[in-house]
RNA sequence: GCCGCAAUAGCUCAGUCGGUAGAGCGCGUCCUUGGUAAGGACGAGGUCACGGGUUCAAAUCCCGUUUGUGGCUCCA
C-alpha cells in the first residue's frame, strides 16, 4: 500500500513522492545542485524547513540563497549559533532572544544576562568560536514538544528567559537544536550549521529584556549574514560608506553646524562646580556655512508653499500654561516638555508644539465656510525635552524647527485637501532626489475621540488620497492617534536608508478642545476638520539626512558655496575680485581664493569643502577676460567670459520647481 | 532615564611598566608666483574634560561629575 503524494511546484510542475517526504526529497529529485543550494522551503506560502515532512497536494517552493526569504532563515540560524557559542565561551550566560532585524542593521541580534558586559576582545573570541560551530555542521533539529516538556528541558538547563518567552507563546512549541544547543523557537533553520560561510558580528550593546527598563539589561550582540562574500563585503562596505556621509563628521568638516559643543570654564571653589562652556544638550547652533544652506531651505519652502495656498504666519517660542491646559499637552504631552518658565505669578511653557497657536490665529476672527479652507504656516521652532540617550546628532535634538502648517477645512473639502497635502509633499521630496517612499495609513487606535462615522470617512479620505498617487502604501491597522489617523512617509535616501520626515494628521480632538468653529451654508456653527501636516518634519532633521543623502555634495542650488574663484598667481587676483563681484551682484554664493598657494593646493582644499563648481583665473584667462570653469567632480566647462560665467552658474543654481 | 564604551592641540589621533606630552592636518610669519587633489622653511598652540582619592610621582590607577558615543526606551 505505498501511496505517493503529489505535490506542485511554483511553475505548475508537479512531484511524486512518498509520505514522510521531504522537501529535501523533492530538490533531489529535481537536481542534487538544487538539493545542496536549498536552504529551506515555503510550503502552502508557509516558510519552513528543508527537513520538514510534506503532504498531500503541498504547494512547494524550494529556497535558494537568492530567495529574500532564505537571508532570513540564514540569519536565524546564525543567531542561534551566536548562542551557542557564547553558551560555550560563557557557561553562566542565560539566553533570551535573537532575532533577524532588516531595520537599519540588517542582520540579527542575540541578548544573553551576563555578568560581565562583552569586550570587543570577546566578540573577536566568540567570533572564532562560531567558525568552530560551523564547522562541525551540526544539523538543525526540530522538535515539536508539549509545553510541559519543554517546560521541563529549559527548567532543567536553568534558562528563566526561555521560561518566561515559552510562557508568552502561542500556538505549538517546537525546539530546535544544534549540538549541544537547544532553543526555544519557531525556526525555520537551516539543514545545518555548515551552511554559514559568511557572517561578522558588528556591535555589542545594553539591552533591556522585553524593552522594558524596568527589566534587567540584558547584553546584545549585533551580527550579519549573508550567502554570498561579496555581499556581506558589500553590505560593510555600505556600512563603511554610511559612517563617511555621518553628518556629524560631514557637519564639522564642512562646517556646516555643531551640537552642544561642551568646553571646560572653570571649578568654583567656594561653590565647589564646574561650569561648562555648553549651550546645552540637543541644542545646535547652525554655523555660516550650514546657515545658507538653511536659508536656501527656508525660501524654497516658503515660495512653495506661497504657491500652494499656504499663508505663512509666525508664532511666540513660549506661551502661558493655560493654553498647554486647553490643548491638552500639559496632560498628555508634559513629559516630553522643559519644565515652566515663571513670570510674574504665572507659568508659562516653550512650545513643544505649533498648532495651539495656529488655532488661535484661526479663532482671531469668525470664519464662513466659503473663506475654508485656511492653510496656516510656520517654520516653528519648537523644544522638546527628549531622553539624553535617545540625542544624536541632528537626528534627534532638543530644539528644533518644523516645517509645520494647519489646514482648517470643511469635511466636504477634506478629500481634496489631503489629495494636495499629499501631491505637496511628494513633489517637495522629489526636488531633492528622493525617490523611493514608503508610505503608510495609520487607523483608529482602541482609545480614540471622536465620532466612529467621522474616523471611517477621514480614512477613507486618506486612503484616497494616497490611491491618487499611484504609490504603493501599508495600513498600520490601530496605529492612529487617539485624535485621528494619518498618513506617514518615509524617504529612501541615496544609500537606500528610509527616513520618517512627512507626516499628516487628521486631528478631531483640538477644534473641539478650542471650540473652533465656522458658519456653514445654513447658517449654523459647526466644528472644522483640523489637518496638522510636516513634509520636512524638522529642518535640523531634514538638512541631516540630506548631508548623507548627497554625502557632503550639496547640488549647486543648496550648496553652501556655488563656486569658488581660484587665482593661479597675484596677477590674477584684479579680474577674480571683478568677477567675485558680478557673481555677488546675481545673489551667487561665490568665494574667492587668492591665498599664496599654489594652484593644486587651492583645488583640493575646494573639493574637500565639497564646492560644486570652480573658476580658475591664470595669465591666461586674465588677457582674454575669461575664467577656466570646471566642476568638483573635474569635468571642464571650457574658458568662459566673465558675464558668461555668471549667468551659466546662475543656470546651475536654479532651484527645481514644483509641478503643483 | 538605563547599560556599555570614550574624552590628550582647532581637527584626526599616538603616548609602552605611573616618571608632569608627541605626529599629521589646520593656524601665523617668511621664501616661492605656480595651470587643475597637498611647493618649501620656521614658529605659535595643551592645568591631558572637571573634581576628589591612591602614590615620592598620575594623561596613565580608583571614585564621582559632565559631555560625547553604541544600544534600549520614548517619539503627538
Amino acid at each position: 500500500m505505498s501511496e505517493q503524494f503529489t505535490v506542485y511546484l511554483p511553475d505548475g510542475a508537479t512531484k511524486t513522492v512518498a509520505p514522510g517526504e521531504t522537501a529535501y526529497a523533492v530538490a533531489l529529485q529535481i537536481s542534487e545542485g538544487l538539493a545542496r543550494q536549498a536552504v529551506g522551503a515555503k510550503v502552502n506560502g508557509q516558510v519552513v524547513d528543508l527537513h520538514r515532512p510534506l503532504a498531500d497536494g503541498d504547494q512547494l517552493q524550494l529556497l535558494t540563497p537568492r530567495d529574500p526569504d532564505s537571508l532570513e532563515i540564514l540569519r536565524h540560524s546564525t543567531a542561534h549559533i551566536l548562542a551557542s557559542a557564547v553558551k560555550r565561551l560563557f557557561p553562566s550566560a542565560l539566553i533570551s532572544i535573537g532575532p533577524v532585524v532588516n531595520d537599519g542593521v540588517n542582520g540579527f541580534y542575540y541578548d544573553f544576562e551576563m555578568e560581565q558586559p562583552f569586550t570587543p576582545d570577546d566578540l573577536v573570541a566568540i567570533e572564532a568560536e562560531m567558525k568552530r560551530v560551523i564547522a562541525e555542521k551540526s544539523s538543525f533539529q526540530r522538535e515539536p514538544v508539549s509545553r510541559d516538556e519543554a517546560r521541563r528541558r529549559f527548567e532543567a538547563e536553568g534558562e528563566p528567559y526561555k521560561l518566561e518567552l515559552l510562557d508568552a507563546a502561542e500556538g505549538d512549541i517546537t525546539i530546535y537544536t544544534h549540538g549541544e544547543f537547544n532553543d526555544l523557537c519557531r525556526g525555520p533553520h537551516l539543514p545545518d550549521t555548515g551552511r554559514v560561510k559568511c557572517f561578522k558580528l558588528l556591535s555589542q550593546a545594553g539591552a533591556y529584556w522585553r524593552g522594558d527598563s524596568n527589566n534587567t539589561m540584558l547584553q546584545r550582540i549585533y551580527g550579519t549574514a549573508f550567502f554570498d562574500k561579496k555581499e556581506l563585503k558589500k553590505h560593510l562596505h555600505r556600512l563603511e560608506e554610511a559612517k563617511k556621509r555621518d553628518h556629524r563628521r560631514l557637519g564639522r568638516e564642512l562646517g556646516l553646524f555643531t551640537v552642544s559643543e561642551k568646553g571646560d570654564l572653570y571649578h568654583d571653589e567656594v561653590e565647589e562646580r564646574s561650569y561648562f562652556e555648553e549651550i546645552g544638550q540637543g541644542l545646535v547652533l547652525w554655523l555660516p556655512r550650514g546657515a545658507r544652506v538653511r536659508e536656501t531651505l527656508e525660501s524654497f519652502w516658503r515660495r512653495t508653499h506661497r504657491q500652494a495656498g499656504y499663508e505663512p504666519v509666525f508664532s511666540p517660542h513660549v506661551a502661558h500654561a493655560d493654553l498647554w491646559r486647553i490643548s491638552g499637552h500639559l496632560g498628555f504631552y508634559n513629559e516630553s516638555m522643559y519644565k515652566p518658565i515663571a513670570v510674574d505669578d504665572e507659568e508659562y511653557l516653550l512650545k513643544p508644539m505649533n498648532c495651539p497657536f495656529h488655532v488661535m490665529i484661526y479663532k482671531t476672527k469668525a470664519h464662513s465656510y466659503r473663506d475654508l479652507p485656511v492653510r496656516l504656516a510656520e517654520l516653528g521652532t519648537v523644544y522638546r525635552y527628549e531622553l539624553a540617550g535617545a540625542l544624536h546628532g541632528l537626528m534627534r535634538v532638543r530644539g528644533f524647527t518644523q516645517d509645520d502648517a494647519h489646514i482648517i477645512c470643511t469635511e466636504a473639502s477634506l478629500e481634496d485637501e489631503l489629495n494636495k497635502v499629499l501631491r505637496l509633499a511628494l513633489e517637495y521630496l522629489r526636488a531633492f532626489g528622493f525617490e523611493g517612499f514608503d508610505i503608510m495609513l495609520s487607523t483608529r487606535p482602541e482609545k480614540f475621540v471622536g465620532e466612529p462615522s467621522l474616523w471611517d470617512r477621514a480614512e477613507e479620505a486618506l486612503r484616497g488620497s494616497i490611491q491618487a498617487t499611484g504609490l504603493d502604501y501599508g495600513v498600520d491597522e490601530g496605529g492612529g492617534a487617539f485624535y485621528g489617523p494619518k498618513i506617514d512617509i518615509k524617504i529612501k535616501d541615496a544609500i537606500g536608508r528610509t527616513w520618517q520626515c512627512s507626516t499628516i494628521q487628521l486631528d478631531f480632538n483640538l477644534p473641539k478642545r478650542f471650540q473652533m468653529n465656522y458658519t456653514n451654508s445654513d447658517g449654523e456653527k459647526v466644528a472644522p476638520i483640523l489637518i496638522h501636516r510636516a513634509i520636512m518634519g524638522s529642518l535640523e532633521r531634514f538638512f541631516g539626512i540630506l548631508t548623507e543623502h548627497y554625502a557632503g555634495d550639496f547640488p549647486a542650488w543648496l550648496a553652501p558655496e556655488q563656486a569658488r574663484i581660484l587665482t593661479i598667481s597675484e596677477r590674477a587676483e584684479a579680474a577674480a575680485v571683478s568677477l567675485l563681484a558680478e557673481c555677488e551682484a546675481h545673489d551667487l554664493r561665490v568665494e574667492l581664493d587668492n591665498r599664496n598657494e599654489s594652484l593644486g593646493k587651492k583645488i583640493r582644499e575646494a573639493r574637500l569643502m565639497r564646492v560644486p563648481y570652480l573658476f580658475v583665473i591664470g595669465d591666461r584667462e586674465v588677457d582674454e577676460g575669461t575664467a577656466a570653469v570646471r566642476s568638483r567632480q573635474g569635468e571642464q566647462f571650457g574658458s568662459l567670459s566673465h558675464e558668461d560665467a555668471v549667468a551659466w552658474l546662475a543656470e546651475k543654481s536654479l532651484p527645481p520647481s514644483l509641478d503643483l
